[in-house]
DNA sequence: TCAAAATATTGTAATATATGGATAAATAGA
DNA sequence: TCTATTTATCCATATATTACAATATTTTGA
């Protein structure tokens, strides 16, 4: 059963609106997080959150320049499941 | 916003343990529940309960023989990820 | 009609997840 | 060093999900 858990961990990751505009945005172009809090309009604390769950699972990774964090997309499964939500 | 929300719906029922591993075994065979049960060993209640998460999202579709029920996988999209999980 | 078998539904307690304010940490520039 | 900016973390509360026993429903066959 263990690799079913492992799998529904990235499902569940990615399973909720928020992170799914997240990716779909970062899926486009790698992002800032205070650009997403501009385009989410939901509170700092809510995105950081969210962003940290992706990154938890390994799905996006960031990179930090200077006071600013710069998120990307790096599993390759999730943006096949993205693309395949979207059809 | 809507729009990610029935795409979180429908990763939401796939994103349980128990509930991809009934898929995975749905997508090779269609299956009774009873079968289910002896293979998954758990209550009875439990198992239909994930069944109908499944069957509410679409994912899945019951056809009544006799007082058996064999259910199959009738949603694309879901079969296309458990591949892209598989991988 | 009655009983047995298969499945669904309901009630509820335990657990997990989500939200947002408050606070902390890190960095850059004055 | 002090301050402003950006992001992360912590905490409490609200909401959702999960599990399973108990019960109900449906169907078949005696």
């Amino acid at each position: 059963m263990k690799g079913y858990e492992v799998k529904s961990e990235m499902l569940k990751a990615m399973a909720h609106p928020v992170r799914l505009k997240i990716l779909s945005g970062l899926i486009e172009n790698e992002c800032y997080v205070n650009e997403m809090q501009d385009n989410l309009n939901i509170p700092q604390s809510t995105v950081s959150q969210h962003l940290s769950i992706l990154k938890r699972q390994g799905i996006i990774a960031p990179r930090k320049e200077g006071v600013r964090t710069c998120y990307k997309v790096v599993d390759k499964k999730a943006i096949k499941m993205i693309n395949i939500l979207d059809k």
